[in-house]
DNA sequence: TCTCGCTTGTGAAAGGTAGCACAAGAAGAT
DNA sequence: ATCTTCTTGTGCTACCTTTCACAAGCGAGA
C-alpha cells in the first residue's frame, strides 16, 4: 500500500465520506458507486477507481454497504482516532471556528486557543480558555496537539506556524492569505477565501466574454 | 483566447497576483518567474507556462515588471472592475466575514447580508444592514449583486443558493458542508474546513505509516 | 559592434488523472 | 438450475498537466 494517493483523490474520499454519514444517519443501508457520484460532484467510474486503490469494498450488482464503506474511509483517512487541534489567533475567524460544534461530531477536538491580545488573553470562547502564547510549548506538549490552525494577521502567520511546528505540531491549517514555509515533514493546506472569490471572477467573466463571443 | 484555462492554472495565477501586488507595495520593480514561484510554491517553468497562456508579458534576461505583471493578471481574472457580494446568513462564519477589511482591498464589496433570524434582522454587522430574506430579489438587483457567499446552516443551503441565482448572482461561494447542485451557467466554489482537515489526517496518518514501514 | 550572462517563451516528452467498456460476480425470478 | 438484471472492479485509452530543455531575445560591458 505505497501507493501515492493523489491530492484530489484525498479530496473526493473525504466527500464520500461526508455523504455516507448523511446516508447513514437516515439509516440507508446500501449506496451504489452512481448515487454516491451524483451527490459529490463526480462520476461512478471515478468513485470506483478511487475506492478501488484502497480494496474492495462493494457487492457486485448491489452497491456499497453505507455503515461499511463509512468505516472503511474513516480508517483510510486516519479518522479513528479523535485528533487535538489548536487555533492561533482568536480574532473574527479563529472565534468563528470555536464556537463551530461540527468538529467534535467528526473527530476533532479544539482543545487550545492562543492570541498575544492581552484583552483577549484568560477569556473563554465557546468553552476553550484563550491563552497567552508562552504557553503555547507546554500546552502542544500536554495535550498531545498535532493540528494547528493559523487566525492571525498574515504578519504573524509564518512564525506562529513555525513556532507550532516546533511545539509538535505535525500539520497546518491556514487561514492567513500567504504561501507558509514549512518543512516537508508538515502538512498544510491553505483556505483563502479571496482567492476563491478571484477564481470565481475568472469564471464569470470568461462566461460572460464566451457568449459575447458567440452572439 | 478561447482556449480552456485549467482550474488549477487559474489558482496559481491568484496566488501570482497576491505575491504581485505585495511586491507592487514594496515597490520593487521586476520579479522573474524563478522568485515568482519560490514564493508561490511552484516552478519557474509552471509560472512561464502559466502566463504563456495570455501572451509574454517578460522581457528576456530581465524577468517581469511587477506592476505592468500585476496589472496584467487583474484584467486576465477580471479583476479590473468591483465586484458587489452578499452574505446569506450572518452567523458566526457569515460576521466574520463581513468585518473582514481586506475584501474591499481586493476589489469586492460586501454590501448585503441576510438572515432569518429576527433578533438579527435590522442589527448593523460591520457597516452592513442585515435584511430579511423577503428584500433578497429587490435588493440582488438594486445593488447589482454577483457573488453570493453562503454561510446558513447546511438545510438551507442549497435553497439560499438556488434563491440568490434567480435573484441574478452568477458566482456562489459556499460555506456549507454541502454539494451545491446549480445549473451549469453558475460558477461554485466551495470552502469546507472539515473537509480540509481530513485531508491533513490522511497525510499525518500516511507520513507515520510511511516512517513506521522504513523503520 | 561583439560577446557574455541571464531569463523568457515554447515545442516536445514525461508523467498523471479521468473516462470507457466489459468481464466477473451477486441476487432474485422463472 | 438457468436466466435476467444489476453493479462492481479494472485494463486500456484518451486526455490533460507538468517538466524538460533550448533557441531566442535583451541589456550591460568591453
Ligand atoms: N475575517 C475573515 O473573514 C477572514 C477571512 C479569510 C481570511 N482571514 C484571515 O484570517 C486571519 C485572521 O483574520 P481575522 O479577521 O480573524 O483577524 P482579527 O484581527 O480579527 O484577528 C486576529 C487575531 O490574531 C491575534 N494575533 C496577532 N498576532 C498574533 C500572534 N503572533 N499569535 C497569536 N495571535 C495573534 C490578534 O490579537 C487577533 O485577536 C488573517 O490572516 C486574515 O487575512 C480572515
Ligand atoms: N463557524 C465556523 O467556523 C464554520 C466553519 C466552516 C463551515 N461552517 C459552515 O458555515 C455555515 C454557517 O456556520 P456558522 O457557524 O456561522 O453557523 P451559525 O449558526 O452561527 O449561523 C448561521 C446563520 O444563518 C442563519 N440562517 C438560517 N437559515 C437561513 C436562511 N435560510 N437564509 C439566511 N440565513 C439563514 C441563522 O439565523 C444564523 O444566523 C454552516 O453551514 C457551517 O457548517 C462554519
Amino acid at each position: 500500500m505505497a501507493r501515492k494517493i493523489s491530492d484530489s483523490t484525498v479530496r473526493r474520499l473525504s466527500r464520500y465520506l461526508r455523504r455516507l454519514r448523511t446516508l447513514d444517519r437516515q439509516e440507508l443501508k446500501v449506496v451504489s458507486s452512481r448515487e454516491l457520484a451524483e451527490s459529490t460532484g463526480t462520476t461512478a467510474a471515478q468513485v470506483r477507481k478511487d475506492l478501488s486503490h484502497f480494496g474492495s469494498f462493494g457487492k457486485r450488482g448491489q452497491g456499497y454497504g453505507v455503515t461499511d464503506l463509512r468505516v472503511q474511509l474513516e480508517e483510510i483517512l486516519g479518522l479513528t482516532r479523535r485528533w487535538r487541534v489548536a487555533v492561533l489567533g482568536v480574532g473574527r475567524i479563529g472565534s468563528a471556528l470555536l464556537g463551530y460544534g461540527f468538529f467534535t461530531q467528526r473527530g476533532f477536538d479544539v482543545v487550545a486557543a492562543f492570541d498575544t491580545d492581552r484583552s483577549m488573553i484568560g477569556r473563554d470562547v465557546a468553552g476553550v480558555r484563550v491563552q497567552p502564547l508562552k504557553e503555547l510549548e507546554t500546552t502542544f506538549e500536554e495535550q498531545e496537539i498535532s493540528i494547528a490552525i493559523i487566525a492571525t494577521p498574515v504578519e504573524a502567520a509564518q512564525k506562529a506556524a513555525d513556532r507550532a511546528v516546533r511545539a509538535g505540531a505535525r500539520a497546518i491549517l491556514n487561514f492567513a492569505p500567504i504561501k507558509l514555509r514549512m518543512s516537508p515533514g508538515v502538512a498544510v493546506r491553505e483556505m483563502d477565501v479571496t482567492l476563491e472569490l478571484e477564481g470565481l471572477c475568472y469564471l464569470v467573466t470568461e462566461a460572460g466574454a464566451a457568449t459575447d463571443v458567440k452572439e
